[in-house]
DNA sequence: GGTGAAGATTACCTTGAGGTAAGTGCATGC
DNA sequence: GCATGCACTTACCTCAAGGTAATCTTCACC
């Protein structure tokens, strides 16, 4: 098993690398990470953890996303294989997205950043007001 | 054990809750998600992982950084209680950086992220040539 | 023949993250 | 007395993420 310090040389090294390769070859964790950061891609991940979901049923579970990003996160989302896309021959067709293994897989280490996030989050607004009373 | 849709749950379930209490209560969730995000607060949490550092070490370790982002960063950092700040009054003063209690625990899931995002990164890219093939 | 649902695409605009470059105050080394 | 290192700060600029709103196509329903 490795340790947050191994973990941590992983990081850098594959920063490092991917610095070294020139903007050509970015860094393959720093890609992941920006799936994360971005706004409705986890959320949507986490949405189809449920189950697989139609376009106007997702739309509905995330009210706030807008049609275009609702699109193009999907789009983003399959061409990374996080997420399959089906379209059923009804009328009017219907589509249907679910996560792939690989998508699925993501859930698990996902989830752990999720409960840390969760417990600690009274931690950090507490070290916001202390600071901020500064 | 939590699984992973418990996890998805949570996520949902506080992003809604903020939704509803408007703008002003942002997802405690997502604000974890925002850090990680970020082009530098991970590497620089990272490279104190692996122990106290000072203003230009961190610079010399993570040269792609503009002073500018590395004050920006770490002060950001200090606010939601990630990393400490010590100043030592010497002449010139120096000023040493390190992660606190809460900065550490964050490595431990973080980490199992890092770990992912290195097995899964060719499963990825050939996603991805497969889709741009199309 | 008008309306509405499904699953998008397009044009346009705003905001903010992050980069560049220069300056600051102080002290030591040459 | 000039340059250099430390730890920043400030002004300015750029680019891309994401939002809004309108439009499209095909079919079913009334």
């Amino acid at each position: 098993m490795l340790d947050g310090q191994d973990m941590a040389a992983i990081y850098i090294e594959r920063w490092n690398a991917a610095a070294e390769a020139g903007p050509a070859a970015p860094c393959p964790v720093r890609n992941v990470l920006d799936k994360i950061g971005d706004k409705w891609s986890m959320l949507l991940v986490m949405t189809l953890a449920a189950g697989p979901k139609r376009f106007n049923e997702l739309h509905r579970e995330v009210p706030d996303i807008s049609q275009k990003m609702l699109t193009q996160t999907l789009r983003d989302l399959q061409r990374d294989g996080y997420v399959g896309r089906q379209v059923f021959d009804t009328k009017p067709p219907s589509v249907e997205y679910r996560l792939t293994p690989l998508g699925q897989s993501l859930i698990v280490p996902f989830g752990q950043l999720i409960e840390w996030a969760n417990r600690s989050f009274d931690k950090i607004d507490a070290a916001r007001a202390d600071y901020d009373a500064r």
